[in-house]
DNA sequence: TTTAGCAGTCTAAGGTAGAGATTGCTAATT
DNA sequence: AATTAGCAATCTCTACCTTAGACTGCTAAA
């Protein structure tokens, strides 16, 4: 049994009035803003049917109706508007990106600063995991007499580096030829694959035994830990402002588990590959206890490479539509960022006389 | 005009009274559970005079008395009881400490996680500036064909790397030249140097002219930029546990004063070398429209180099005793870990084994 | 100097009444 | 058959009042 017209028509008013105010939303209301073609009565006797499929309920008998996490998943598949960036948005995106962004991580940070200033919810960003990245290049450098630091190339970036106690032994040449054994042992392989036993089968020389476990010690390292770290949150005070969480008891919930951010992960990431991802009510239950809420999330590309996650988490009743359009701009824009290197880190994003960081001007000076 | 030793009494009684309860206390409270000995008609004059002296407030004639932040100056000063941790908070401590925590930035969220739950406050970590670093070895290592990274390597660790981009003609040798050039250049100094002109003053070679001028660029960038970055807050929905944030409108102004974590930091320098800084009430009013709190901070050495300060953020209202005794207690903890090396990162933290990330078992295997 | 006793002041809680909003139902209308 | 007008019923919200309870400050006695 379909949705009449006029019944998607009251629906919609519905939740764009709820969405505008967050005051249950009544027949006589419905006749003077949206559909004034209509009786009240009329329009009483749709929503009672709306009520009855599912769409709608009331606090109690003699208040208006009120959107049910069903009828916002309606609404962001079907009936939902879609809107253009206004100029000041699109103003608030450019002061954020107009300084230089190399480094996923500030990119990330800066996405999720202008998502939540545009939508006044809070926003969310994080660094996909590592485990898709594959690697090119091991380096091992000999830091002080009994440290080294191993930087591990991918594709996606150099990873956080990690330091290694070492035996006083070591020399210079040492971790030069162990550098070019372990990169020959794992280059072109992902991070990932250091879980499948065997995916990675050369014959180890024994004095490179144990560069080699250390090495494998520190990817699984990054295979299981790094996804949890990365986890970006902005503007979680504007929680506050949203009506639904105006209990105490509410906001503290929400708030105690955007505190917790590594229970974040799960429900951020994006299931399918759908650019936007809605998560609405009991869709994102994974931790009992959670206060209702809706997640809405895209994920972001550069040079064709799933690079993060951003979006923002808030109450049921959001503006899907200012929401949809400032991540799917986002999404955009990010995408046509200079890609591949960009994922290095370039700590430079500031540099006072707008030059590069650069050893030498070959490349870089036509830039 | 001193206070009596009886008057002392009796603001003590009214402070631990407030802390505990968040209640305005009454004479009679006072004389049951203080000072039984006295009359509350004593009592009460003489909270009377401790009113007189701006000590005490009453939120309404017929209220009970609350302290002044004058009197929990005094208390933190002079009155406050002076407590041990109990065995519970010990084992909440050790669980944090007992995996090995061997990065500055691990060792401060640890710390502020610590802090936070026992204190059931928000807390607050922060990581010194690397200014007072001195360098001790500058590493150009080349990482695809265009790219390469500098490590600085710093008395205090590795600093966080910088990858920047180099011409295509650059050679792995270049890179080892260059390396050994500008550690010669600015090996013993502190970063804090790059800024008084002429520190560093040696002939330097036309072909390393740009490695020298990037490094530059680099170090200037950690001196300024560095120093807002790595603030760890944790527990900041606990703020709303506190009655006096009960009230949304100032539970808001709290939340949005700790988003903006850049704006923390001048609050949180430990103005002298106290080992712990009471910031209460007026204070610490930096920013106008901050809202009205006490911040306690205690700055953490190791190998006698202070790396860091953590502390909490909360009403003015807390209860500064077992604030201090933790505070106090951690510092020495954390000073007690291994000095030096232990600045670096060593990623390892939960190796399931229990063995080290090692090269070479000469070491650390004795371990 | 301390204390008992008491009037005065203020808050907090509970209860009531009335205004206002909105619905569902019924009967009339298109 | 679908729509609409009209109206009683329901429920919330606010304002107001009252009362109980908690302290204090003051006065006069110990």
């Amino acid at each position: 049994m379909g949705l009449t017209n006029r019944k998607e028509k009251i629906l919609q008013a519905v939740v764009d009035g709820y969405i505008e105010n967050c005051q249950p939303v009544s027949s006589s209301e419905i006749k003077e803003h949206h559909l004034p073609a209509l009786s009240s009565a009329t329009i009483r006797n749709e929503m009672a049917a709306l009520e009855e499929m599912g769409y709608l309920t009331q606090l109690h008998t003699s208040s208006g109706r009120v959107p049910t996490a069903e009828a916002y998943r309606l609404y962001v598949e079907k009936l939902m508007p879609r809107r253009k960036l206004t100029r000041q948005e699109l103003k608030i995106v450019k002061r954020y990106f107009n300084k230089k962004v190399t480094e996923i991580d500030d990119l990330l940070k800066s996405t999720a600063k202008v998502i939540s200033e545009i939508t006044n919810l809070t926003s969310v960003a994080y660094v996909q995991n590592a485990d898709d990245a594959t690697i090119i290049n091991i380096r091992i450098v000999r830091i002080t007499d009994t440290t080294a630091l191993i930087i591990i190339v991918t594709n996606l970036g150099v990873l956080k580096d990690t330091t290694v106690h070492i035996g006083s032994g070591v020399t210079d040449e040492y971790c030069d030829m162990a550098s070019r054994f372990v990169t020959d042992a794992f280059g072109g392989h992902k991070i990932s694959d250091i879980n499948k036993p065997k995916a990675i089968v050369k014959q180890v020389k024994k004095e490179y035994e144990r560069v080699f476990d250390t090495i494998i010690r520190i990817l699984k390292n990054y295979s299981h830990e790094e996804m949890f770290s990365d986890i970006v949150l902005e503007g979680s005070a504007k929680i506050l402002e949203q009506p639904e969480y105006s209990n105490l008891k509410k906001a503290k919930a929400m708030l105690e588990f955007l505190d917790a951010k590594e229970e974040l992960v799960p429900v951020l990431q994006n299931s399918d590959d759908m650019n936007i991802s809605f998560k609405i009510g009991k869709d994102n239950e994974i931790k009992d206890g959670m206060p209702e809420c809706a997640i809405v999330t895209a994920s972001y590309n550069i040079g064709g490479v799933t690079v993060g996650n951003a979006g923002v988490i808030g109450p049921i009743r959001m503006d899907y539509s200012k929401v949809v359009s400032i991540l799917d701009y986002l999404s955009k824009t990010v995408q046509m960022l200079p890609a591949g290197e960009s994922a290095n880190s370039d700590a430079d994003g500031e540099a006072p006389d707008g030059d590069d960081n650069s050893l030498n001007t070959e490349v870089d000076s036509a830039e």
